[in-house]
RNA sequence: GUGGUUGUAGCUCAGUUGGUUAGAGCAUCAGAUUGUGGAUCUGAGGGUCGUGGGUUCAAAUCCCAUCAGCCACCCCA
């Protein structure tokens, strides 16, 4: 019998597994660069104070479930549960967020949660996620629930099913406890001991309880939605709007409540049904207040994380044949280097960035990788940024060429432009 | 762990024997160009002077503590 053994709630990845790995790594690694996001690597432990303001401190992570220690010198650091805090610190810490500013973050790495472990839970898991900064755009919300979508495409994951919720804002939120607080006032005693400390501490997620007892409670809770103030409302309304006209199958979950206290109006979670009951693979939403938490300037911000176990289980179980992902590799992308954006749609008003929305998401499909601009930024900005991002073409659309069906496609090297039908572009930047 | 050294705007730095409202260059944003990037010009925004105490009529400046960075040594992937 061997003397040691990986401690309690740890895995060996031994080589025939890391084939797997190496490949979800990639896709991550392709798809997040397909939508603009550049890597961050963090840390892995931080000051626990940092979690514990961030996540919240009646929530199960930061109660229970922290690798917390102290070191020599007697400052608490704990090893990092979650990836969010630590990239909002870092972006602080080294001005990646600031005004007129939009920034597009992932990173992939070990997370550590002191947990009973079970199928698909472990002390040491492996998220890989992204963060967007610096827009309250309902657009950003699907566009990080479209990206999330293709990732699984690529790795060839079946029969998922898409999450939504919105819990709210800081106007709002404490209307709906109040609402939920009134409902389980008579209820509690009859149920968990847990839920009977949520009740107390962390009210909202009582609606996340498990136990087979409480469940009859539950069925008749109201809605988060039906408190939401007419901000988050609307903002929720067109989210779902896109993610709709984007033909996303989603089920709007009125129990979806995630475990950290920093979400904001969109919530969401995907799940495979296969995996049992540890079963959501991926899971995020809206975060507009944490910014400031943490010692930022107001800034709204969005982001999501993939539970790469679970992912890897799923691409054993499911056997996708290799040759099936690599379809979108670079040769058949026109990414030249990862990272690369090669065209940036400039879009003035709602109606063309609809419209620009839309082809964005068609030219992602399709693996070229494009941006947008989701700050309302009068023209000339929105060329600088294209600028910048050095991309080969931008293509712009306003208000004439709205009424035109034509928007300008301009190479942004000899500066010459002509006028490309919306349903030619994708050719047109092939040539 | 030991010793040294440095903390002023996003960055690089000025800031007189302590003395008005802490400056410059670059960067950012806006305008010149009412719908077109780079170049130029004009203007604007941006600062808990690392933090906390103390001395003083008055502290970015002097004193103490503390935190952080950097360098060397020790050790080491």
């Amino acid at each position: 019998m061997a003397k040691y053994a990986v401690p309690r709630g740890t895995k060996d990845i031994l080589p025939d597994e890391t084939a797997l790995w190496q490949r979800l790594e990639s896709a991550c690694r392709r798809v997040f660069g397909l939508y603009n996001y550049g890597e961050i690597r963090t840390p892995i432990f931080e000051a626990t104070d940092l979690f514990a303001r961030s996540i919240g401190v009646s929530s199960d992570i930061v109660s229970k479930e922290m690798y917390e220690f102290k070191d020599r010198k007697g400052r608490s650091l704990t090893l990092r549960p979650e990836a969010t805090a630590p990239v909002v610190r870092a972006a602080l810490e080294n001005n990646l967020i600031g005004p007129d500013k939009l920034t597009k973050l992932y990173y992939i790495g070990p997370m550590f949660r002191y947990e009973r472990p079970q199928a698909g839970r472990q002390r040491q898991f492996h998220q890989a996620g992204v963060e967007v900064f610096g827009s309250a755009d309902p657009l950003v919300d699907a566009e990080i629930i479209l990206l999330n979508l293709q990732l699984f495409q690529e790795l060839g994951l079946n029969d998922l099913s898409v999450n939504l919720n919105s819990v709210g804002c800081s106007v709002c939120r404490p209307d709906y406890r109040q609402k939920l607080k009134e409902y389980f006032h008579d209820k509690v005693k009859k149920m968990c001991a847990d839920c009977l400390n949520r009740y107390e501490t962390n009210t909202l997620r009582i609606l996340d309880c498990k136990e087979a007892g409480c469940q009859a409670a539950l069925e008749g809770a109201p809605a988060a939605v039906a408190s939401l103030c007419p901000e988050c409302l609307a903002h929720f309304q067109a989210a779902i709007k896109t993610l709709d006209y984007q033909q996303v199958n989603f089920v709007v979950n009125k129990r979806l409540v995630r475990g950290l206290d920093y979400y904001t109006r969109t919530t969401f979670e995907i799940i495979a049904p296969s995996l049992g009951a540890q079963n959501a693979i991926s899971g995020g939403g809206r975060y507009d207040g944490l910014v400031e938490t943490l010692g930022g300037k107001p800034t709204p911000a969005a982001g999501f994380a993939v539970g790469m176990e679970r992912v890897i289980t799923l691409m054993t179980n499911d056997a996708v044949p290799a040759g099936q992902t690599a379809r979108m590799g670079r040769q058949e992308c026109l990414m030249t280097n990862e990272g690369d954006i090669i065209l940036y749609l400039v879009t003035l008003g709602e109606e063309a960035k609809k419209l620009g929305f839309d082809q964005l998401v068609k030219l992602r499909k399709k693996g070229i990788s494009a941006e947008i601009d989701y700050l309302g930024r009068s023209l000339k900005a929105q060329l600088k940024t294209a600028d910048r991002l050095g991309v080969k073409y931008v293509y712009i659309i306003g208000e004439a060429e709205l009424k035109q069906g034509q928007g300008i496609l301009k190479k942004m090297a000899t500066a010459e432009q002509k006028e490309i039908k919306f349903d030619s572009l994708e050719e047109e930047i092939k040539l």
